[in-house]
DNA sequence: ATCCAGGAAGTCG
DNA sequence: CGACTTCATGGA
């Protein structure tokens, strides 16, 4: 027996044990959620995406206006898509600043996931120097490795599990020079207290904790501060942003200065903006 | 072959 | 401090 409820929320959803459903209104396209890099275990199908996130899995296509997931636990999937907030006003406020007025609307269908911290930490330490096919494909074989096999597929691994692996464990599944970085971290994780912690801390406090660990850097910092902390007012600066920032204002600034600046200006859609910016900017170049 | 990929750590001045 | 170099790996 299903029991269907429906929930009054800004976006409007029907929820029930297996299904979520919800006319997008334009402000969800999941192809573009799924590639704008906030997260790197996704797959698309001729007729559906499939999106795992620590050990639960959902299958979401479109049909027509309307958004459908289907997913063992749809609870999770609302959290993670951040289903309860309404980017319309979001992506009209981004849409007023001139230089994003084009990309706010190439990127009304982004929507950030609210993903766990230590899934975050890890998968962002991994994504240093490195490219997003290669880093999914790491991700992948971690979660082969030793995450829990659920049916069709491998969570990834709990803090637990991932704080035995070695550095060499690591290096054999092709982390590179990030092996021991992933060694050390996984092990300061193991217990949980860290992340516990971090969740209580403001944004500044938060960043510097994050600086302690061991392969994270500003850079990395701030994408664990927006995609796993939900700290909205932090904008991660690559070389895609950096090339953004310098077409903008014909200067080439090091990535913390161009983060400084772009944080400032955005105030607490900054994060929004980001990934508008980061998925605009790379997909000229696909 | 050379360069690059959602950079960070190590070293030197 | 700031600037410069090194670090695996794989695809273009």
């Amino acid at each position: 027996m299903r029991l269907k409820v429906y929930i009054k929320k800004m976006s409007d959803y029907y929820f029930d044990n297996n299904r979520i459903i919800f006319d997008s209104r334009g402000y969800f396209d999941i192809a573009d959620s799924l590639e704008c890099g906030q997260t790197f275990r996704y797959a698309h199908h001729s007729n559906y995406s499939e999106l795992m996130s620590r050990d639960k899995k959902a299958i979401l296509y479109a049909d027509g206006g309307r958004v459908i997931i289907e997913s063992s636990d749809c609870g999770y999937f609302v959290r993670l898509l951040d289903l309860d907030r309404d980017y319309a006003p979001l992506n009209q406020r981004a849409a007023k600043f001139p230089e994003l007025r084009e990309r706010a609307a190439l990127s009304k269908g982004i929507r950030l996931f609210n993903q766990d911290p230590f899934e975050v930490i890890i998968s962002f330490i991994i994504s240093a120097n490195n490219n997003i096919p290669r880093i999914k494909k790491i991700i992948g074989k971690i979660c082969e490795f030793c995450g829990e096999k659920i049916d069709g597929f491998y969570a990834f691994p709990t803090p637990k599990q991932l704080s035995h692996l070695c550095e060499k464990d690591f290096s054999d599944l092709g982390c590179g020079y990030r092996s021991r970085y992933l060694a050390s971290t996984a092990a300061k994780l193991s217990d949980g207290y860290f992340i516990d912690n971090a969740n209580t801390l403001a944004g500044s406090a938060l960043r510097k904790e994050l600086l302690t660990l061991f392969g994270v850097g500003g850079k990395v910092a701030d994408c664990i501060m927006l995609f796993g902390f939900g700290r909205w007012e932090s904008f991660p600066a690559d070389t895609w942003i950096v090339k953004c920032y310098e077409n903008e204002i014909g200067i080439r600034e090091k990535a913390a200065v161009v983060s400084r600046i772009y944080s400032e200006r955005y105030g607490d859609i900054a994060g929004l903006c980001q990934q508008y910016m980061f998925f605009t900017e790379r997909g000229k170049s696909k």
